[in-house]
DNA sequence: ACCGTAAGCCTGTCTATACAACCTGTCTAG
DNA sequence: CTAGACAGGTTGTATAGACAGGCTTACGGT
């Protein structure tokens, strides 16, 4: 290892295509959102055949720096805007549910108005998953009512979630009806207009590829990853939310105040 | 668009090699750590060229299923311990300095031996660029000590932080001493023996690809990503560390409780 | 003016081949 | 018995060519 000094190192092409590429967009030459030159004008430009253009690129996507549509072309990755998750919009959210105030977590959240975002609503009443009774801490099998909600904002996709609720908790009250979602106040209200007032959150959120559902459903580019957020909502010791929540990994500020006094 | 149910879709072959190979894998048949077929004898199982093999493993590697090493092949992943990191740590380091027992910030998350880890230490005297002025609340220029630090357990690297505190603060105390890393009972107690009881911390976890330099250090396969953790630590309303925070985003389970109480 | 279609560019997929670099186990020479 | 050379297998890199299918645009008919 220590002998020839640089023995005989063949200059990786794809590299030497990357670095450029690389350098262009980090100056500025390529702005977030152009197109990079073709795959051809590459091959052209550089004097290497296309599958050695083809892996620069996709160096660069793993790198995250660029993006790939079909029939369009590679682009630098254009700056999209970053929703922040605070776990400060807990204790707002109950602040404004014991004082009646609107607006759901959703938009609080997002700061986005009320009229720009739709969601897609999907209610079931299934049995608890093992997985799923363990974070409830009830026997699996015990009925759930499940909510599966897609939030867009002016049309684009967001979030994709799964919320469970106990059954026997919401069977025939407004909130088991898809028709009252989106719900002013969020979950929290929700809650609330059944008699608990939470206590407590859990997150933990876990990064990992996106499945192919969920990147179609959230229209997630090649390279891109998803944040899964499982939540528990807590009122004392008993849990009565589980819930998980996808979004895009790269458009997510998480936030957490962890209180030491 | 409408017309024909499935037009004359062209089964892509290499989705067929990594489904037939995800279903090995996930069926136990290629248990973790052992090696796949090599290119070759997968070109000759699925009838296909290299490439569309190279594109199947590619795929599998992409969502973290396998690796492949140089002159060795492509195997399984195998299962390695995932880290947790919950925000009741933080507490839990409160309470033993406060009551005078030992063990760093790094072993009380892993679990792991004393013995078991080492880590390379590099301290520098920096102005505070203007994003770190920023968490910090204060002027940027103004000095800092910064500690970079790379811990490993039994030699593999685990985590890179820069953990940055003003210079004014620790300037020929014990703590501006790297001879004195790693300190027992880590972060908190350093404060705590600067007279700093700390009273809250502010997490900002973040996911993306990992730099060429993360990529080296932490050995991170190809297709995984790294968690930075922004930290700001707090003693009232002052900003009296700030340190980022960066491991493989695979191998960490982050935990976050919320009070509401 | 509008709409549909077709041309042309672009990426996705696949094949075939060649050589380099790397790892491991084996065999040989000392 | 050990150390070094070597052989064979495996992945990395690169080239060339071919066709499929998505997207955009511009042309042309209505």
């Amino acid at each position: 290892m220590t002998g020839v000094p640089t023995p005989h190192v063949p200059p990786r092409r794809y590299r030497l295509v990357a670095d450029e590429l690389r350098r262009r967009i980090e100056a500025g030459v390529i702005p977030p959102g152009a197109l990079l030159p073709s795959e051809s004008t590459l091959m052209a430009e550089f004097s290497v055949a296309r599958g050695t253009v083809r892996e620069a690129l996709a160096l660069l996507r793993s790198e995250g720096l660029v993006l790939t549509e079909v029939g369009r072309g590679t682009y630098a990755r254009p700056v999209m805007p970053v929703r922040r998750l605070a776990s400060e919009r807990y204790r707002k959210e109950l602040e404004q549910v014991r004082s009646g105030e609107l607006g759901t977590s959703f938009t609080a959240d997002q700061q986005v108005d009320w009229a720009a975002y739709s969601l897609d609503k999907d209610f079931r009443e299934v049995p608890a998953t093992e997985a799923v009774a363990e974070l409830f801490g009830i026997e699996p099998g015990t009925m759930l009512l499940e909510r599966h909600l897609l939030f867009r904002t002016h049309g684009a996709p967001q979030q994709m979630s799964v919320s469970c609720l106990l059954l026997d908790m919401v069977a025939g009250t407004p909130v088991a009806d898809p028709d009252n979602e989106p719900w002013p106040g969020g979950n929290t209200s929700q809650l609330y207009s059944l008699g608990h007032t939470i206590t407590g959150v859990r997150e933990r959120p876990r990064w990992r590829p996106p499945s192919p559902d969920e990147a179609e459903a959230l229209r997630i580019p090649a390279g891109v990853h998803v944040v899964v957020i499982t939540r528990q909502t807590y009122v004392g010791e008993r849990v009565v939310e589980v819930a998980h929540i996808v979004r895009r990994a790269d458009l997510v500020d998480l936030d957490y105040w962890i209180d030491l006094t």
